[in-house]
Formats: C-alpha cells, sequence, structure tokens
DNA sequence: AGACGTCTTAGAAAATGACT
DNA sequence: AGTCATTTTCTAAGACGTCT
C-alpha cells in the first residue's frame, strides 16, 4: 500500500539495478557517430510515436544504445530542431536530408517549438500568429507522472519535475500545465463543468492505487544482494495498462516509503510485470521472478 | 459563446560565477 | 567572504486554438 511518505526521498540507486536500462537518472546520452544517428532516424521512421514501448524497440535497433539514451537524444534533438527553425542556429550536420523536417511533421514535435534557449534565455522574436503551433494535449499517463512528481518535489519545482518524472515535457509546459491545473483544482465550482485531465488529482491518484490493481498500480520486489540492506524491499508503481512499464520504485522498508527511484521509464527487454508480481533482485541486472513472472 | 488546454511573454526571484 | 553581474528558473497573466 502506498503510503504519502514521498518527501522522504533519497538519491536514486543505480547500483540496485546495474545493467538496467529503465532507471532514468540524470545520466546523458553519450556521443552518437553518424551511423548511430542514421539508424535512429529509421528506428524512429519505422516505429511511430503512438507504437507501444517504442523507445525500447528504437533503442534495440542501435547497438550500444540504452532506452534512456534514445529518449535523451530524442530530447535534444527536439531542442535542436526548435533552434533550427528559429533561425538561430545553422542547420546541424546530424541531417542531410529532409529527414529533419518531415520527421517534425510525422513524429509530433507540433507544439513542442518552445521558446528556444541559449543559455536558458529566449533569443527569438515571437512567433507571428499564423505560425503559433496547436498544442499537443497532455496524455493521462504524462498527467499522472506530474502528479507523481508534484508530491515527491512540491509545487514550483517545475525543473526536477520535468526532468525526473514528465521527462516528455519541458519545465516551462510543466509550470504551464501546473497552473492550470491548480486553478482547475481551486475553482470551487464542480457543477456543469466539463471533464478534464485535471479533474486527476493526486488524491484520485492515490484512491486508483488501492485496493485493486488499478493503473498504476503497486508491486513488491525484494533484493537478495548481500551487497544491499539485507530487507532491501522495493515497492515499483507500474502501469497496468503498459506492464511492462514503471513509473516509480519506492523502498518501504526503511522510513516508511523512500522513494528510491523518483523516475519513469521501461523494463528490460523480455521482462514483463503485472501488478501481482514480486521480484528478487540478484543486482547483477537480472531479476529473478516468483508468480509466473517473464524474464 | 464559453470552457478548457497549451503556449507565450514579462518580470521577479534565485542561483551561479567572476572579481576583489 | 562580500559584492556585483549574469544566468537560470519560476510566476502570473493573457493570447490563441479547440471543443462542447
Amino acid at each position: 500500500m502506498m503510503t504519502n511518505s514521498w518527501m522522504e526521498v533519497i538519491s536514486p540507486h543505480p547500483a540496485y539495478f546495474p545493467n538496467s536500462n529503465w532507471i532514468l537518472g540524470e545520466q546523458k546520452s553519450g556521443n552518437w557517430t553518424q551511423q548511430e544517428n542514421k539508424l535512429f532516424e529509421n528506428a524512429l521512421a519505422h516505429f511511430d510515436e503512438d507504437m507501444p514501448d517504442r523507445w525500447e524497440k528504437v533503442a534495440e535497433m542501435i547497438p550500444g544504445k540504452t532506452v534512456v539514451d534514445v529518449m535523451s537524444h530524442y530530447q535534444d534533438l527536439e531542442e535542436d530542431v526548435s533552434c533550427i527553425e528559429a533561425g538561430l542556429i545553422p542547420f546541424p550536420g546530424y541531417s542531410s536530408s529532409s529527414f529533419t523536417l518531415d520527421w517534425e511533421n510525422d513524429h509530433g514535435f507540433d507544439g513542442l517549438r518552445q521558446a528556444c534557449c541559449v543559455g536558458g534565455k529566449r533569443l527569438g522574436g515571437r512567433l507571428s500568429d499564423h505560425e503559433r503551433k496547436k498544442g499537443v494535449p497532455w496524455t493521462e499517463e504524462e498527467h499522472k507522472r506530474f502528479l507523481i512528481g508534484l508530491k515527491k518535489y512540491g509545487k514550483g519545482d517545475w525543473r526536477n519535475i520535468s526532468r525526473n518524472f514528465v521527462v516528455t515535457r519541458t519545465p516551462t509546459q510543466v509550470a504551464s500545465h501546473a497552473q492550470k491545473y491548480f486553478i482547475r483544482l481551486n475553482s470551487g465550482t464542480k457543477d456543469k463543468r466539463r471533464a478534464s485531465i485535471h479533474d486527476i488529482t493526486t488524491t484520485s491518484l492515490d484512491d486508483n492505487r488501492s485496493p485493486s490493481p488499478s493503473h498504476p498500480s503497486v508491486v513488491t520486489m525484494q533484493s537478495s544482494s548481500a551487497s544491499a540492506p539485507a530487507t532491501s524491499e522495493f515497492s515499483m508503481v507500474v502501469d497496468s495498462k503498459q506492464p511492462n512499464e514503471v513509473v516509480s520504485v519506492f523502498s518501504p522498508s526503511t522510513n516508511g516509503n523512500q522513494l528510491i527511484q523518483p523516475t519513469y521509464g521501461i523494463l528490460p527487454y523480455g521482462m514483463k510485470l503485472n501488478a501481482k508480481n514480486s521480484f528478487h533482485s540478484n543486482l547483477n541486472g537480472s531479476i529473478a521472478g516468483q508468480n509466473g513472472v517473464l524474464f
């Protein structure tokens, strides 16, 4: 059962899952060769944004790259494209074809043209009205991750919420979303309101977690590693609709539920979860399962 | 038409770095 | 360590597009 001790936070412990590629932390992708970029392009063209486990599949197509790497690389490219569009930097050598522009049109860049930043400051003037891109609606999943991040970091720390929870949104986007969320939350009249994603609150998020394996759900895994605390036990918040995606990992064995991995991620290839599984990790990257776990 | 959601922007506050 | 300048981040307000 999830408690409200989310504020007790310790640093992520990548050592717990040294070979896992689903832990999203601060690590940045390494240098990308031209060949890797080409593979990346091909993978993105092959697996569109609606494809379940898209990033996992993309990572599989690029030897040596993890899910974290490709997601991070994608984010970097979003920023590059924004700057290129604004005419602030020369067209990079990354793409010598029409790929970048086609990619933008075909892969959901609409609305992602945020204020182009150099050193965090917007450099370009405002777009003319007809250039304004329509907004990209927040998905329920993004909103729930936003709420989890909000619980952990509190109101105002949009940077960390963006960085660690809603990796698909910039801090500015998170802040804007939060602004309207709190307005909605504080507006008293609940009658005659249209249904809104903002009706999903931190409270309803908690309610959804139990007792039934709802969305997301919590499973427990225990560490049998000698290098870890003897009673290491983790609770993993998983998306029951996409059971191989992990929202967060907690350690409830000390000081209540400590959030040890405050990020969203995807389980290693071949490993699947459901809300009733429990796990033992040998901390060597493999996770032995119980209750018919596949890996 | 009005509600809603996303994006944009200006200004304020906080953080960081350079210099003495 | 203190001061100042610069950079980064956040807040608030509102423009704009979409939906009911």
